[in-house]
DNA sequence: AAAATTAATTAACGCGCGTAAAATTTAAGT
DNA sequence: ACTTAAATTTTACGCGCGTTAATTAATTTT
């Protein structure tokens, strides 16, 4: 490895007889110097271990490679697992992902978009709170920076939503459920900051009409993003208030399912769809932690990765175009099916 | 707000009537300037809304103010909260937090210390892999930027360690479940790659000899971080053959007991202490999902908000003393049991 | 009010790199 | 070998801010 430390491009220009220009091309580009310099280039690179300082680059770059990723909560494996993803991606299309997370909280987000801001970067994949956020705040950021919104939508803005179709999905399980036993109640809270929620309700009350049911919404009350012990506890009060119409439920979405089924087996229930089974628990979003709920739970599986992928395509075509789209484009990936013991 | 945009200090400069040098000296350190010309200043920054360059104010000052953070897995909520809990602490003195994931990956680990060198930062918030850490390259990176490690510890190398007493916790709760019951076998991966593991299973026997009663340690093969799948499988291959010497087994972590208690559920077994049940599962760590196991899982809580506000004022303390330690600080904190259903 | 102290201003340089224009070299094509 | 096109080198400027030294202004002290 290297003798002396070398301190800028024009110390490395120096060793390794290449002008700094050409360095600096290369450094843009590996690709744009012809191959004989880029081999000598990359020979002595590995000779004298030289990286370009990031803050002269980016200050002197129009746009960096810098793509920032906005998530309403890491501490929700459901956001860990497809911030990791998109991470990847950026990496693998050769961008620096930065990862934030606004825990849970929506004055964050915004203070998330300000920091993002100030590191000028090529464009934001956002999973925005929704309606909680700050809506004039992101349109605004939207204008400068080219963002495409994923898992939740906020309506009208960014240049594109990547996220699952929520109608496709809840037909799914609702028609699982009707078919192999009773039809469902819905389970959710009164005010779901997530616009998914929101869609899955309604999705909910189409699939029962369009089976012939009717439909059973439950909304409990319920602050933050303590999803599973509102789940427990909340769910636990209509169970043991045998407020359900029918002996199934399906909830808004994993974590308060796995509440749910904290709640009932406390109540000595037996979940599942067994002869043996008092009730059936069912989730959405198919959590890392599901399949090691009591009974594993039967749930509807996004497809993490490809709205991942999908949604860092996207931006990272807009960026590439230099244009922004003519139109705002939305992906809805469809939802799987995830049979398990609990429905 | 502002009318035109303001590009750099000098403009903001002229808009508000203050020199640039003592603009330069205000951003820096807000005390730094007499008070009615700080006043001045923010009266002007409330209507003109400008914020210096990042990468021009980082190239030029010797020392960022970054912070960076390493943890192991993002994706363990254990990690989650208290890469949170540290990025809470370097915000509110005034560092800028960089939170990175290894993803379970040793050579990411290794990746990240690399990104992180090229930010500069004043200092590293480091929990890493232990054994599995590429040792060298740690040290390597601690001898340029001051380092403390938290959760896990790498021998003798870094400023400082915070983590938790693993002998007091696990004694703890060794004697707890020795009193309330049959003395606990000891459940854990063969290759744990967590040196709290092999002091947890250190602890135990010690603990166990204490108490005069015969260890029994089961260890199960398994790689990654899939622990809730190992704890389901193999767990419940012991379970099923009858392995466990006791009723009673004490996981080494909270996801393998989660695992196992799925495993337990999966085989009709009714875990806890009541009269009812068959046999007890203990873990450590109080991973957030613990008290919605089913039974709610009896653990112990490590104090992550103590361990990392410590790790942080000591980074802090290092930092800006601008010396490093004597001596290597080492920090433990106590665990607390937390009794729930399961043993 | 004058002297002493403290703070702000002016002027100027440097940081490490992007980038542009002109001059030169290299490679490819006939 | 000669023409052409492509790549590299030289030269030079600019980015936005940190920082320093000398100067001037504002504040405090006696």
């Amino acid at each position: 490895m290297g003798q002396q430390k070398i301190r800028n491009m024009e110390e490395f220009a120096a060793v390794s007889g290449i002008s700094r220009p050409t360095l600096s091309k290369y450094f843009n580009d590996p690709d744009s110097v012809r191959r004989s310099t880029r081999e000598r280039i990359e020979t002595a690179l590995s000779q004298h271990d030289y990286r370009p300082n990031v803050y002269a680059v980016n200050q002197n770059r129009r746009k960096t490679r810098n793509i920032g990723v906005v998530v309403p909560n890491l501490a929700d494996p459901f956001f860990s697992e497809i911030g990791r993803e998109v991470e990847l991606a950026c990496l693998a299309a050769g961008y620096s992902p930065i990862l934030l997370s606004s825990h849970g909280n929506p004055a964050q987000e915004r203070a998330n978009l300000d920091s993002l801001r100030a590191l000028k970067p090529a464009g934001v994949l956002l999973a925005p709170f929704g309606k909680a956020s700050d809506r004039g705040a992101i349109e605004r950021f939207c204008r400068d920076v080219p963002v495409v919104t994923f898992d939740a939508t906020v309506e009208g803005v960014c240049e594109a939503f990547v996220g699952t179709d929520n109608f496709q999905s809840v037909e799914l399980i609702v028609e699982y459920l009707c078919r192999s036993g009773e039809p469902p109640c819905f389970f959710e809270m009164k005010t779901p900051s997530n616009p998914n929620a929101n869609k899955r309700r309604q999705a909910y009350l189409e699939a029962m009409e369009r089976h012939g049911f009717a439909p059973h919404i439950h909304q409990v009350p319920g602050e933050g993003w303590n999803f599973e012990e509102i789940g427990a506890t909340e769910g636990g009060k209509l169970i043991s208030a045998g407020a359900f119409e029918t002996d199934t439920v399906l909830c808004s979405n994993d974590r308060l399912a796995i509440g749910m089924l904290s709640a009932a087996y406390e109540l000595g229930l037996r979940v599942g769809h067994g002869n043996d089974c008092t009730m059936r628990i069912a989730g959405q979003d198919d959590h890392p932690f599901s399949r090691y709920t009591c009974p594993p739970l039967t749930t509807i599986a996004q497809d993490y990765g490809a709205i991942a992928n999908r949604a860092a395509s996207t931006l990272f075509r807009i960026i590439e175009s230099e244009t922004r789209l003519s139109e705002r484009e939305e992906t809805l990936f469809e939802g799987k099916l995830v049979m398990r013991a609990s429905a």
